[in-house]
DNA sequence: GCGGTGACACAAA
DNA sequence: ATTTGTGCCACCG
């Protein structure tokens, strides 16, 4: 395993679990993934732990992971905003020149991904 | 143990 | 619809 994959059992080991687990062509909030992870309001540290991922992005989905607004999240990074953004095209994922995509549409099914709380109502769809 | 840091979320204005 | 302010968290020094 690489170096920077965090400890399983810890809530990070859990993010890599559930991320890992978005299918192609599907994508899920931060705050989502911080749901299933057993944190609902640990969507903050989801993408801290995405940003500690980074550089050992070998596998791991990553890019499948958007705001809750349903854009790509934008934090000076112009570069990884652009890779995340032609990634998630390449897999068919529609985003408007607003830059937003149909959570409707292109959420994943929570049900079908690893679960280690409980999912808030309206979580599945 | 304390105080930043940051790929977030949500309510209020 | 946008912009602010505030809450919340795991990690790292």
């Amino acid at each position: 395993m690489s170096r920077l994959e965090p400890a399983v059992g810890s809530f990070r080991g859990r993010v890599w679990e559930i991320v890992r687990a978005i299918p192609a062509g599907r994508v899920l909030a931060y705050g989502d993934v911080a749901m299933l992870a057993g944190d609902r309001k640990a969507a903050r540290a989801v993408g801290g732990a995405l940003r500690a991922f980074a550089g050992d992005h070998d596998g791991l989905p990553w890019h499948r992971v958007i705001n809750s607004q349903g854009s790509i999240s934008f934090r000076g990074d112009l570069q990884r905003a652009t890779l995340q953004r032609l990634l998630l095209a390449r897999e068919g994922v529609v985003i408007s020149e607003q830059g937003r995509l149909e959570m409707g549409r292109f959420r994943a099914n929570l049900r079908a991904l690893p679960c280690y709380g409980a999912l808030d109502e309206g979580a599945g769809f």
